[in-house]
DNA sequence: TCTGGGGTCCTAGGACCC
DNA sequence: TCTGGGGTCCTAGGACCC
C-alpha cells in the first residue's frame, strides 16, 4: 500500500499557520510578479475564483468579498515544506518528496507494526497539524495513482475526516466511480477531450479501456501503465529519498517575468545574468556541473504582435562546469544571439541541462587542478554567504544590480508579501 | 535496375504534473 | 498598467553507423 500525504491549499494554510485571523476568512495567494491566483482557501474557491485565473481580471470580486490576498513567499513556504517532509521522514522509513506540498510513503508491510493504515495516517495528519499548523490529507491505496485518487475523494468528502483507505476491492470500484475521468492523475485536457469523445467519463471506466487503445490514444506506454495502476498493478517506482532532502534534478531552470518590459541589451544583461547565477547556486547545491545551457527571452504574447513570442538559444559547453562565472560569460553570448534592438521583452530566463555530477567531469585540455580548488573554495563562500545573509548578498560584477529595488528593473511585482517568519531573525515570528 | 536491416544518438515537440 | 515558474517523461524523426 501506498499513502499519498496532500497537504490543504498549502500556500493559504502557511499563511494562515502565522495569522490565526485568517482562518475561516477567504485568502488567495498569487503566482511571482502578483500575476495569477495559485492558492486558494476554501471560503475563496466557493465565491468563484478559479485557479491559475489573472489577479487583476478577478481584482474587483476580491475586493468587494475582502478576500486577503498575499503574494507568493516561496522562502516561507519552502521551509514550511521542509518541516513537514522531515516529519514524515522521521516516522515512516521510505518517503518520495513528490512536490513541495505533497509526498508518497511506502505502507507495504506496515500493518504488522501500526495495525489498521487509516488510524495511523490519521495520527500522521495530527501530528503534522500539530507541528506546524498545516492541514492535510492522506489517500491510501495498492498504487500511487489509487492514492492519489482516495486524496482526491478525501477532499470532495469532508465527512471522511481527511483520510481514505481503498483496501478492499469494493471500495476501489466504489472510488473509481466517484471519480471524473478529467480528474485522474495523468489525464490532462487533451486527454480529457479525447477520452470524453469516445464516451469514457469516470475513471471506472477507463480502468476498463483496453490496452491497445490507450495506447493509441494516451500517449503509448504512459496510458498503458496509468490504466494498469488505476487497476491495482504499480507501474510507477516509488523513489524514496533520504531524510526529507530535496531529489536531484535533471536540469534546472530560473525564468522570471520582469515588473515591467525591457528593452536595452543592458537590462536584459542584468536579468539574464541574475537567473543564470541563481541557476549556478541550484546547481552547487545539488553537486552538479552543466553542459547545456539555454537562454530565452520573450515578447509579450498577448499584445496585438504576432507570433514568435519566444527566442531561445541553446550553448553547448565546452567542458561541464559548476562556476558562475563560467555561465554569466556563455549567457551573454548567447544573449547577444537572440536579443534584437527596439524589441520590447517581458520575460527572460536560464535553463541547465545535461547535468553530471561535479567533479567528475572531464577536464579541459588547459584547465589545471590547482585554479580549480581555489575557485571551488570561493564559490562555496559564494554560496554560504548568500545563504546565511540572503540571496545576492555577494554576486558577480556581472551579475551586479544597484542597490534599492527601484533600481533593479527586471524585479517583479511582489506587493503583499509576508515576512519570513521562520528563516530571518529580523523577520522572526512573534504572538 | 535492385535500393536491407539493424543499431545509436540527438533534438524538437507534446503531454502531463504541482 | 496588470496574464507564474519549475519540473518530468515519452515519441517521432533525422543523422549517422555497420
Amino acid at each position: 500500500m501506498f499513502a499519498l500525504v496532500d497537504c490543504n491549499e498549502f500556500y493559504v494554510s502557511c499563511e494562515r499557520a502565522f495569522q490565526n485571523k485568517l482562518k475561516g476568512l477567504p485568502v488567495v495567494v498569487l503566482s511571482n510578479n502578483d500575476g495569477c491566483i495559485i492558492s486558494r482557501s476554501a471560503e475563496a474557491k466557493a465565491l468563484g475564483i478559479k485557479m491559475g485565473e489573472p489577479y487583476f481580471k478577478v481584482k474587483p470580486l476580491l475586493t468587494q468579498h475582502e478576500v486577503r490576498v498575499f503574494s507568493s513567499n516561496y522562502v516561507l513556504y519552502g521551509d514550511m515544506s521542509r518541516r513537514v517532509m522531515h516529519y514524515l521522514s522521521s516516522v515512516v522509513p521510505d518517503v518520495e518528496i513528490y512536490s513541495i506540498d505533497e509526498a508518497f510513503l511506502d505502507l507495504r508491510g506496515m500493518e504488522r507494526y501500526h495495525g489498521c493504515l487509516a488510524k495511523y495516517a490519521t495520527d500522521i495528519k495530527q501530528e503534522i497539524y500539530r507541528r506546524t499548523h498545516i492541514p492535510t490529507c492522506v489517500g491510501i491505496g495498492p498504487t500511487k495513482t489509487l492514492a492519489k485518487l482516495a486524496n482526491r475523494i478525501t477532499k470532495k468528502n469532508p465527512a471522511l475526516g481527511g483520510i481514505c483507505y481503498l483496501d478492499t476491492g469494493a471500495k476501489r470500484q466504489w472510488a473509481l466511480e466517484q471519480v471524473a475521468v478529467e480528474d485522474v492523475w495523468g489525464i490532462g485536457r487533451q486527454y480529457a477531450t479525447k477520452l470524453h469523445d469516445a464516451g469514457i467519463c469516470t475513471a471506472a471506466a477507463l480502468a476498463q479501456c483496453s490496452e491497445s487503445w490507450v495506447r493509441k490514444h494516451l500517449g503509448g506506454v504512459v496510458g498503458a501503465r496509468l490504466v494498469r495502476e488505476l487497476q491495482g498493478f504499480p507501474c510507477h517506482a516509488f523513489q524514496p529519498c533520504e531524510d526529507g532532502a530535496t531529489p536531484e534534478r535533471q536540469s534546472i531552470a530560473c525564468t522570471r517575468t520582469f515588473g515591467k518590459p525591457l528593452s536595452t541589451f543592458a537590462d536584459l544583461l542584468g536579468a539574464v545574468g541574475a537567473f543564470a547565477s541563481r541557476a549556478a547556486e541550484k546547481l552547487r547545491r545539488q553537486g552538479s556541473a552543466v553542459n547545456t545551457m539555454t537562454v530565452f527571452i520573450s515578447k509579450n504574447k498577448y499584445g496585438t504582435e504576432p507570433p514568435p513570442y519566444t527566442f531561445s538559444t541553446v550553448v553547448a559547453l565546452p567542458v561541464a562546469t559548476d562556476d558562475t562565472s563560467d555561465l554569466l560569460r556563455y549567457a551573454r553570448i548567447a544573449l547577444k544571439r537572440i536579443w534584437q534592438p527596439s524589441s520590447v521583452y517581458i520575460k527572460a530566463g536560464v535553463v541547465l541541462a545535461g547535468l553530471e555530477t561535479a567533479g567528475q567531469q572531464q577536464l579541459g585540455l588547459f584547465s589545471t587542478s590547482n585554479k580549480g580548488e581555489a575557485r571551488a573554495r570561493l564559490l562555496q563562500e559564494l554560496d554560504q554567504l548568500n545563504q546565511r545573509f540572503g540571496a545576492g548578498t555577494v554576486r558577480f560584477a556581472t551579475a551586479s544590480i544597484p542597490k534599492g529595488k527601484q533600481s533593479v528593473p527586471w524585479l517583479g511585482n511582489a506587493d503583499f508579501k509576508s515576512g519570513a517568519y521562520t528563516t530571518n531573525w529580523d523577520e522572526l515570528w512573534a504572538l
